[in-house]
RNA sequence: GUGAAAGUAGCUCAGCUGGUUAGAGCGUCGGACUGUGGCUCCGAAGGCCGCGGGUUCGAACCCCGUCUUUCACCCCA
């Protein structure tokens, strides 16, 4: 077949039957969420390109190479959803949330675009899950928000993990193959990252040589992804380099043995793990993500972090923040991977099988009533045989099939057939009657 | 953005070192059973062999480009 376009690279079409799957994840979402006290927003799909520049940082890779950026008709530079947490900060600051009763606690379930090379589990449309918590310096907040995304995975079968469980290092170690783990790390506060910073490009500046281009590069603009470096000839180098953690302040040091100590006492399998340090500059002190060992190249089902700084920034008053982003296709994979199963496609109650024209007036009336009473119901337009109509009822999963023919009509009963055990039994042509007969009983 | 592999019916794939009208299974529709689904059998529809160009007497097959997918890198969800 010749079309004139096909869908753009990246992009997926959600057919019927696989999204009912995301309708049973997004239930499972949103049930969580209003149990952990957080309420849904819904920001515009778009944004002012400056929102994103600004709140991730000009030096990133998504606002560098990867947000899908024009010109409107009013010359407006718009920038489609390229992340979760900005335009909620936005959100939060222009319509006053602020002024509500603190903490503000909210979640959203929206697309997000990046200009990537799309690949398994990444796609230029993905739709992510993500929480934020507004106004709790404390520890408490990034822990609740790392137990809802645990949670979350405990209910959809993804993780043998139930709070509570008692964690040690080794059990954490050797979880790290087979399940889910949280991987955090530290990024200091504006503070002590600024005295951290320059003691790392002291120590790196001498070796610059030894380091692979993209860090030579990355040496002055952003040196703490020079530690993160996954080329082997930077090893010998980052390695020996000094590390955030052992420059961490009072307060930045507190906080994170405090996220360290809650996790372990509610059982979170977690790992410190320093090469975290996530690609949007608004990061401060806890950064985390959770990791599958069943998605191959593009393991981070889950990502998040403090922001402190990020309101203020924006043009607010100082509030603290902290949230994740989870991303839905990914955690579909997720659960293909492990052959979880979700529910499917709901099945029909009835299916009224109509032999010639008088039996279709006869059927059309009490279709729309049946509907209008609450029942999943459908009929033939195609003028098919019995033997097909059967068939297609049998392939919609019709519970039962009400079969009008010329001897019903005569009788003025229908001929209703439990799909599931052949059995046949003769019900009035009324749907008041019908709906009592099809009523679940079980 | 870098590197590699692959694109043949709706789906999964055959198709010999280039040689007439490109095949199978599943699925769809119909029939066997003119009033009864799942099983079985029979039949039909469905392909510019991703697209464009080149080589050749001749291209699904060889070459170049392009688009898309997959895998890895980068980075992320």
């Amino acid at each position: 077949m010749q079309l004139l376009t096909n869908r753009p690279r990246g992009t997926t079409d959600v057919l019927p039957g696989e999204v009912e799957k995301l309708h049973y994840i997004e239930g499972v979402m949103r049930r969580l969420a209003h149990q952990f006290g957080y309420a849904e927003i819904r920001t515009p799909v778009f944004e002012h390109t400056e929102l994103f520049s600004r709140a991730v940082g000009e030096a990133t890779d998504i606002v560098q190479k990867e947000m899908y950026t024009f010109n409107d008709r009013g010359d407006r530079s718009i920038t489609l959803r390229a992340e979760g947490t900005a335009p909620v900060v936005r959100a939060f600051l222009e319509d006053g949330l602020y002024a509500q009763p603190q903490p503000t606690k909210v979640y959203y379930i929206c697309p997000i675009f990046r200009y990537e090379r799309p690949q398994a589990g990444r796609l230029r449309q993905h739709t992510q899950f993500g929480v934020e918590v507004f106004g709790v310096a404390g520890a408490e907040a990034d822990v609740e928000v790392i137990m809802l995304a645990m949670e979350l995975f405990s209910r959809l079968g993804l993780t043998e993990w139930k709070p509570g469980a008692k964690v040690d290092a080794k059990a954490n170690a050797a979880a790290a193959e087979a399940d889910l783990v949280v991987h955090i790390n530290s990024m200091g506060c504006p503070t002590c990252r600024a005295t951290y910073r320059e003691k790392l490009v002291a120590y790196l500046e001498p070796h610059a040589d030894e380091l692979c281009e993209t860090c030579r590069e990355r040496l002055h603009r952003n040196p703490m992804r020079v530690l993160d470096c996954k080329n082997p000839d930077c090893h010998p180098v980052t390695s020996k380099a000094p590390g955030m953690l052992d420059h961490l302040c009072d307060d930045c040091r507190a906080h994170f043995q405090r996220v360290r100590e809650l996790l372990a006492r509610f059982g979170v399998p977690f790992v410190v793990d320093t090469r975290i340090v996530r690609g949007l500059d608004y990061y401060t002190k806890t950064v985390f993500e959770i990791q599958s060992p069943h998605l191959g190249s593009q393991n981070t089902v889950c990502g998040g972090g403090r922001y402190d700084g990020l309101v203020q920034m924006m043009g607010g008053d100082p509030v603290p923040g902290v949230g994740f982003g989870l991303g839905i296709e990914r955690l579909v994979l997720h659960l293909e991977a492990l052959g979880k199963a979700v529910p499917g496609a709901a099945p029909v109650d009835v299916f009224l099988a109509t032999m010639g024209p008088a039996a279709v007036d006869a059927a059309l009336p009490i279709l729309y009533q049946l509907r209008h009473a609450g029942y999943a119901a459908e009929t033939d337009y195609l003028g098919r045989s019995l033997k097909s109509q059967m068939k297609y009822a049998g392939r919609l999963g019709a519970r039962f099939v009400a079969i009008i023919g010329d001897d019903e009509l005569a009788k003025g009963v229908v001929t209703l057939k439990d799909m599931a055990s052949g059995q046949q039994s003769e019900v009035r042509l009324d749907a008041a009657e019908l709906g009592r007969a099809l009523a679940p009983r079980e």
